[in-house]
Formats: C-alpha cells, sequence, structure tokens
DNA sequence: TCAAACTAGTTTGATATCAAACAATCTTTC
DNA sequence: GAAAGATTGTTTGATATCAAACTAGTTTGA
C-alpha cells in the first residue's frame, strides 16, 4: 500500500518538524532503544567531566556488594558479555579500584573486592547516578514500580 | 556503613546465583539499559540471520513514511547522532535501498527516498521486527500504553 | 552588502559492545 | 581414572555509537 510516487505534501511534511513514526510509534523496542539512548547520554554526560566511565558505576557497585563475585556472574549480573568485561575489569584492577584473589578450587577464575580506593570512588560515582536517576523518577513519577517490574520482566523473559 | 571486612557467608554468596542488585535494584537507568539490551541481542539473533544489520529496520522504515527526509531529521527522529548515519546511509544508498536526490534550496544537504527494492527489503524485515515486538507485547501484555507513554517521556524530557 | 554566526553533513578518534575462536581447567560419564 | 564434554576467561574481529573538529553552505544583523 502506499506505493505511489510521494505526494508534494508528503515530501514537504518531511523536511519540517512533523515526522510520521508510522508502525515503528507501536513499536515496544524502538522506544525502549530511544528512552535508554537518550537516558544513557545524559548520564554520560553528568558524569564525563567527573572522570568516570559510564560502565564502571554498575560494575563497581555490584561487585563491592558482592564481595568475591567472578567476572562470569558479574556478567550476567550486569546483562554484558563476558569478553566486554575482561578490559574493563583489567583497567579497574589497574587503577586500584579493585582486586583480584585467586579461588582455590577453580583455577580458571577470580574473585573479585573493591579496595578502599574503590569504595570511595563509588560514593563519588553515586552522588552523579543518584543525581540523574532523581531526574528519571521525576519522569516516571508513582508508575515508577511498575516501569521497573516490566523492565525487568523484560530483560528476563525475552530470550 | 558495612566498612567491615566481608564475612565468609556473604563471599560465599556472591559465587552462586543470589545476586545482591543492591542500590542498583532500584535504578531506573539500570534496569533501562538491561532491557534494552536483551531486547537488542534478541532482536539482532533474529535478524541478523536475515542479512539484515539492525539499525537499518527503524532507518529504513522512517525514510519509506517521510518520503524526502534529509539526514538531520533523521538523526533526530531515530535519536541517534548525524555522524553514526553516515556510513549506514551510505551502504543503504550504495546497496540500492535509499536514493538521494538534492534539495535546491540547500545545497548542504539531501533528500532520502526508499526504492522499490528499498520497500522489499522494509516488507521483510518488518516480518521479523513484528514478531520480535509481539513477543515484547506478551510480556508487558495490558500495559502496554503506559510503557510506551513513560519511555517516550524519558526519551523527550531527560537533558 | 558582507562579515559573523549558525547549520548540515563528513571525517576522525575513542569507547562499548557482541560473537566466535581459543586455551586452560572442571565435571561427567563410562 | 581417562576421555568427552562443559565452563571460564582472554583474544580477535566486526559494528555501533558519540563527540569534536572540519568543510561547505545558509542566515542574520550591523
Amino acid at each position: 500500500m502506499n506505493q505511489a510516487k510521494p505526494l508534494r505534501s508528503e515530501i514537504e511534511a518531511s523536511q519540517g518538524g512533523e515526522i510520521v513514526l508510522g508502525k515503528l510509534d507501536d513499536y515496544i523496542g524502538f522506544h525502549l532503544r530511544l528512552a535508554q539512548n537518550a537516558s544513557f547520554r545524559a548520564f554520560q554526560r553528568k558524569t564525563g567531566q567527573s572522570d568516570l566511565r559510564p560502565g564502571w558505576f554498575a560494575l563497581l557497585s555490584l561487585i563491592k556488594d558482592n564481595p568475591g563475585i567472578t567476572p562470569m556472574t558479574l556478567s550476567r549480573a550486569s546483562g554484558r558479555d563476558k569478553s566486554t568485561l575482561t578490559p574493563l575489569l583489567r583497567d579497574m584492577i589497574r587503577d586500584g579500584f579493585v582486586e583480584k584473589q585467586p579461588i582455590a578450587r577453580d583455577r580458571r577464575s577470580y574473585a573479585l573486592f573493591a579496595t578502599a580506593a574503590g569504595a570511595a570512588r563509588l560514593t563519588d560515582l553515586s552522588r552523579h547516578a543518584a543525581e540523574h536517576d532523581r531526574r528519571l523518577d521525576q519522569i516516571v513519577g508513582d508508575r515508577k514500580a511498575e516501569l521497573l517490574n516490566l523492565l525487568r520482566r523484560i530483560a528476563v523473559e525475552i530470550e
């Protein structure tokens, strides 16, 4: 349908601010990406000045709250591929925010711990992250619980 | 708080499936990323076999529904930086799915149109995309309208 | 009118990300 | 207890993405 040559009026409309989303407007995946992208960029702008890499906050937080966690478990908890974590962990260890210890019963892996410097840095980052998320809280208002539930279900149930 | 050395029980717990999300569990941004990432990966797996690049679907759909749209407008509509679009558009034009035409009144820019091949490809992609989004629809059930509203508001209002 | 400010698109550089292939180690199965 | 299979972490290769710097063209305003 609508295979005909576009009308002049349609073309004119496309130049202005009147964008037709079409079927896209009904796609959860599309809006999910738009929202996440906008949120991620805003967070990055806020923390970028504070010499923080955006991926660090979630990882450091998880390591602090789960002392001895392994890279593989961390990968699942943070929703990122294990190979993505390799260079991030290397840098966090190099910079003294995280330490690794061998695991006796599995020599392939290692246990991760936040150092005192890591905990301090996390506190610092938490200020920015909390500020950012407070903005998100404002936007969603009293429907936050429901939103979180839906997002959790999407993350878990999609395969 | 909880600055003390981690208990052995905590360490053990971190190895298993019991992950403590801590403050993260209350962060919209965190769950947004998790959900988007999972959804994106699932979509990619579904369409990857069909020789489709995931970024193409939204762009092609927008070009088809907005004949004559410029890269800049497309950038805003798709939520991606203009420089991200450059190589994507180049490839879509090279492969004959999209055509560009000069704009008389602004020689810096150009107008984009979907070709017949592009429309055909879009139809093909739509099948996969619709299938994927039907899965998302199942997960969110009757709260879809509300979810879309929240996601739209986040994308627009965060700055 | 024409210089200054702005805007559109491209190029370049830096991250982030996944997936596949690999090596080392564990676990299972016979 | 040894071979086969599974799991963990790393390396490598391919995209996607943004931001900043750049070029070319347009708009503004003095």
